[in-house]
DNA sequence: GAGCACTGC
């Protein structure tokens, strides 16, 4: 016992939690045995949720959208659509329908249901995902499924007609798919009365959402014999079954959030009874800085020994991930420092002190200079409770803030921005404009983009010829890259491929593109990882190199000790593979026969102009460290150092996106032809005076 | 010669 699971042995045992979040336990599975059908029923009478089946499923029969909001562990999740299911509402072919946000959190949730109902998961219970459907069309009544795939089922059936009530679960958290989910599933229930929505959330910003959907319209005919239901929501507390976390705040403020956390990690070791630490810092940086801070701590004084130091990041490899899920061995204490995947992604057990640095990083959008930038900032009173929560899912827990209470009630947002008001939104707009949506600034928003935002995703689409004259989706162009489910330019890109006849690489590339990194990340030997790259590295750039990369990794046979020795991340490789797939898949639908270039990069080079025109630059040649322009908008930018053109620095490049520290880099950049760009857009460059793409 | 919070289709 008390052993450190390794990775190469047998993996720890996922399983969920009643919230949909995910633990990984590594016990050997003994609850299924011996006990079967009642001990699971006893469980699910046990949880806070079951004594208001009654009033949930009243309230539900009877009002249009019906409101929940309830704290972690108070079972909504796997127990409603059960209810539901079992008063009837999945009867005559339809389904109960449940979104999630992640992937992670509908397999997890859907297998325990399936588990729950004795049934076979994709039979009754089934779940879809992208790149995995497990339902059966003739059995499944209960379908667990992330708030995009939902969406884009709406493009097929836009009232979402097999459904007969739609659980959106959440919806706290306001990503971009569940604001646009829930603006559009208002406008079905217009046309759908006989639709249910359940609006699941954990924190009572419950009004706002039930203002949202209060319709003011009341709908004529008789009370007594009149079937539809109450227009306005209804609002249902349920209470949770976390422990009780005792918060600390500090006294003064500090100054050094980095320094303050190793600080309080080595009080609570030399104070506190045993149970693990979880703390929350911004990034990587942070994250190793702490690390090491710590680790030397160890080794220096002994009265700190029996500390295991883990960094957790969604940029760590697969295996050091791992790690944070070994069970803690007897009389040692685990120190897990963390990002924000702590906070909603993953569910760690064990967890007794929480210390939260109060800040995260949160991308923002600028519409003006039309860039994203990531930037550490004060996180909302909302996003710390739940970093506080964390503490107490095993028994009560302490949670050490490193900010003072006053700023955590003056100074601290209650809820933070939706990511709607924080983002680009070329992708939101397209895929309403397929669902018919023309106008976007007059939607119905659960909370309104910016008006800047919502003409400067427009005035994109319309120069990449996706929208026309009248901000109409183009015919085929439009249509075929709403239904390609990635980035708009990406989806030119590949459309554009088609004409040029080299869709075979393109759709490699772009799957490659639609993935954060094929190379392993390591910080000590990074010059053995330049020098991988070279093995790679043309002087087109990064697109081609990507190219060359695929190809030995099929040559390879898909092997993951050649990944190894090349620095490549396998997982990663994997997942292209599966994007490819997916891509192909729907190249196949919309028309695209797959054709390959054999080795023209140019051709190669033209497609991807064609999507990615307005990232064009043009070196300043009076300039000594490799300084470029954006031809539009004379931003100053340079070429990452990761990119196969450092230190190269051609004349023009085009680059895939732009990361934002003292200075913007270009990541993923390839030559170009100053010629190409007028022929990808002529209405884009022909027309700007004084250009130098004139010459 | 520098660094990428986290999701999702």
């Amino acid at each position: 016992m008390s052993q450190f699971w390794k990775p190469g042995s047998e993996r720890p045992r996922l399983i969920d939690d009643e919230e949909g979040g995910v633990i990984f336990y590594s016990s050997s599975p003994s609850t299924s045995s011996g006990f079967g059908y009642a001990t699971i029923e006893k469980q699910r009478q046990r949880l806070p949720v079951y004594k208001y089946r009654t009033a949930i499923l009243y309230l539900v029969e009877t009002h249009a959208t019906t409101i929940i909001v309830g704290e972690t562990g108070s079972g909504k999740t796997t127990q409603i659509p059960q209810y539901l299911n079992e008063a009837g509402w999945a009867e005559g072919g339809r389904i109960i329908a449940c979104t999630q946000p992640r992937r992670l959190a509908v397999q997890a949730v859907a297998s325990r249901v399936a588990e729950e109902m004795g049934v076979k998961l994709g039979e009754e219970v089934g779940y879809t995902i992208r790149f995995e459907d497990l339902t059966n069309p003739d059995t499944t009544k209960v379908k667990f499924l992330t708030d995009g795939v939902l969406l884009r089922e709406m493009m097929d059936d836009p009232l979402l007609t097999k459904y007969s009530v739609i659980m959106v679960d959440e919806a706290h958290e306001r990503s971009l798919s569940t604001d646009i989910l829930l603006g559009l599933l208002k406008k079905i229930q217009r046309r759908r009365p006989e639709l249910r929505l359940i609006i699941s959330s954990a924190t009572i910003e419950a009004k706002s959402m039930s203002s949202f959907f209060q319709t003011s319209k009341k709908r004529k005919g008789q009370t007594g014999e009149d079937l539809e239901p109450r227009t306005d929501p209804a609002i249902l507390s349920v209470e949770g079954r976390g422990f009780n976390v005792q918060i600390h705040y500090l006294e003064e403020p500090v100054s050094d959030y980095l320094q303050a956390a190793v600080s309080t990690v080595l009080s609570i070791h030399d104070q506190e009874p045993m149970g693990d630490i979880l703390v929350f810092l911004t990034g990587q940086d942070d994250i190793d800085a702490a690390v090491q801070l710590l680790t030397e701590e160890v080794h220096n004084n002994r009265k700190h020994s029996g500390l295991i130091i883990l960094p957790l990041y969604s940029g760590l490899p697969r295996a050091e991930q791992d790690l944070v899920f070994s069970p803690t061995p007897r009389g040692q204490r685990k120190i897990i420092i963390s990002t924000n995947i702590a906070e909603t992604s993953l569910t760690l057990e064990g967890i007794v002190y929480v210390v939260d640095s109060g800040f995260s990083k949160q991308r923002f959008y600028n519409p003006i200079s039309n860039i994203e930038n990531l930037v550490v900032a004060p996180i909302s009173q909302a996003s710390a409770r739940q970093r506080a929560g964390r503490a107490g899912r095993v028994r009560p827990g302490k949670c050490y803030r490193l900010y003072t209470e006053e700023y955590f009630v003056k100074e601290m947002s209650t809820q933070g921005i939706p990511e709607m008001q924080r983002t680009n939104l070329v992708s939101c707009v397209i895929q309403l404009k397929a669902l018919g949506i023309d106008n976007i600034l007059g939607f119905d928003w659960l909370a309104s983009p910016s008006p800047e935002a919502v003409i400067r995703a427009l005035e994109v689409l319309y120069s990449l010829r996706i929208l026309d004259d009248d901000a109409k989706l183009t015919s085929p162009t439009g249509f075929q890259v709403a239904e390609i489910s990635l980035d708009p330019m990406i989806s030119k890109m590949i459309l554009s491929a088609n004409l040029l006849g080299c869709s075979e690489e393109i759709i490699t590339i772009s799957a490659i593109l639609s993935i954060q990194s094929i190379w392993v990340s390591v910080r000590g030997s990074q010059k053995e990882l330049d020098e991988a790259k070279l093995r790679f590295a043309v002087a087109e750039g990064d697109h081609v190199t990507y190219l060359n990369v695929y190809k030995g990794f099929l040559e390879s046979g898909k092997s993951s000790q050649w990944c190894y020795k090349n620095f490549i991340n396998y997982h990663a490789m994997k997942k292209v593979i599966e994007i490819r797939e997916q891509l192909r898949r729907i190249a196949q639908r919309i028309g695209i026969a797959l054709k390959s270039c054999e080795g023209n990069t140019e051709v190669l080079r033209k497609a991807i102009t064609a999507g990615f025109f307005a990232n064009a630059c043009h070196l300043e040649t009076f300039s000594k460290g490799g300084m470029y322009k954006t031809v539009r908008g004379s931003q100053e930018v340079y070429i990452h150092p990761s990119s196969v053109l450092f230190r190269v620095n051609p004349k023009w490049v085009i680059f895939h996106s732009l990361v934002s520290t003292d200075r913007q880099y270009m990541r993923n950049v390839t030559a170009i032809d100053p010629s190409w760009l007028i022929e990808a857009a002529p209405h884009f460059y022909e027309h700007q005076r004084g250009n130098p793409v004139a010459y």
